[in-house]
DNA sequence: AGTATTTCTTGCCATATGGAAAGAGTATCC
DNA sequence: GGATACTCTTTCCATATGGCAAGAAATACT
């Protein structure tokens, strides 16, 4: 059912089940085919996804121009770019689809008006806020304090699926690393 | 004068006069001594300071035991490790007075208590954690981009006090390099 | 099926960074 | 003023990672 899956989503033990009718019906359904991007560097985010099918990715260019992917995203986690939807700001970094997929999209006023009514969804922001600050901080982290097989493996161990569905260069380049330099740590480990 | 301080940090057009004066009487002045630690790893943040005067750094331990500087921190700066303090959960961070300095304390109870009471506070809360996120997200792409003179450069031009008043070590842990590695970037750079 | 495209691996060599230890320079303390 | 503890640089050598290019393997397209 749809509302169960928002409430999935915003989990908050002071949202109500009227709340979650209305959330719900503030989101609406889009496919998603392989390889397009919803968000792109430089243009302001006026909406955010939730992801129901597919894997995504974000990335930056460097100052070559290469990209780099800075986090995967499966079901059930948000594609969203903070501080531009937020400050109406040019993003960044951009969204692209690694595979097929279906996200529920919600715009930008929507949501402000949202918060807005619902207490419980402003609170619920908040934890998002810090815990993803949280996450950010230790993945900045660890590409401080661990080598390239370290990240490797903590990835493999962390999100397997991800190895399995995602080509090799985009994996290299989010553990910061190359192609190649990937490829012999994934030989060394296999022969160890 | 004292409000026009909290002013400055609580910076937000839906904060009145009178509000300022109740955030400022929150706050309680501290000296610290150089080399104090504020906050300590496994323990739960109870409160969280702007400072006045002085330089701080965090920093957390790497799996061999080393220590990595992860941010530094001036005057007008806060010093606050959300997940702990609004989790309550152990901090994963450690705070530590680089200078001898003033700050301006608050205790996490009475900042709830002033975000329940004045809505511009929960807006400038917002404002910051957003923000926040994005700085701490270049950071980690710069990490993932940059090489380490680069990053040197990088710091130097963006705060330049910093690489003047700190010891070597330091800088260096927060690049991700050695010490040793620093100084020879430091002796490559003036012979260029 | 057959061709084109993408993905992955491998080899060779260059460069960046690390680890340990020694020594020079500087600040601190009594 | 001298002892002590930091701080920073330097040297030697080891290891990690990158760049380029070729080829193998897998996948997509018609």
């Amino acid at each position: 059912m749809k509302k169960d899956f928002f409430q999935t989503i915003y989990n908050s033990p002071h949202i109500g089940k009227t709340d979650y009718e209305e959330i719900a019906k503030a989101h609406s359904q889009m496919d998603v085919r392989s390889g397009s991007l919803l968000l792109e560097e430089g243009k302001i985010a006026s909406e955010f996804y939730i992801i129901e099918k597919g894997l995504f990715r974000s990335f930056v260019y460097d100052y070559d121009g290469n990209e780099v992917t800075t986090e995967f995203y499966g079901p059930k986690e948000l594609l969203i770019e903070s501080f531009s939807l937020f400050h109406r700001s040019p993003s960044m970094e951009n969204f692209q689809a690694l595979s097929n997929g279906t996200v529920w999209k919600i715009e930008y006023q929507l949501f402000q008006q949202l918060l807005g009514k619902i207490e419980g969804l402003r609170e619920w922001g908040r934890t998002w806020a810090t815990s993803h600050l949280f996450i950010i901080k230790k993945r900045s982290i660890k590409m401080l304090t661990m080598n390239a097989t370290d990240r490797y493996l903590n990835l493999l161990n962390e999100r397997p699926q991800i190895i399995r569905q995602v080509p090799l260069k985009f994996i290299a380049s989010y553990l910061g690393i190359t192609d190649t330099s990937l490829s012999r740590i994934r030989k060394e480990i296999v022969t160890t």
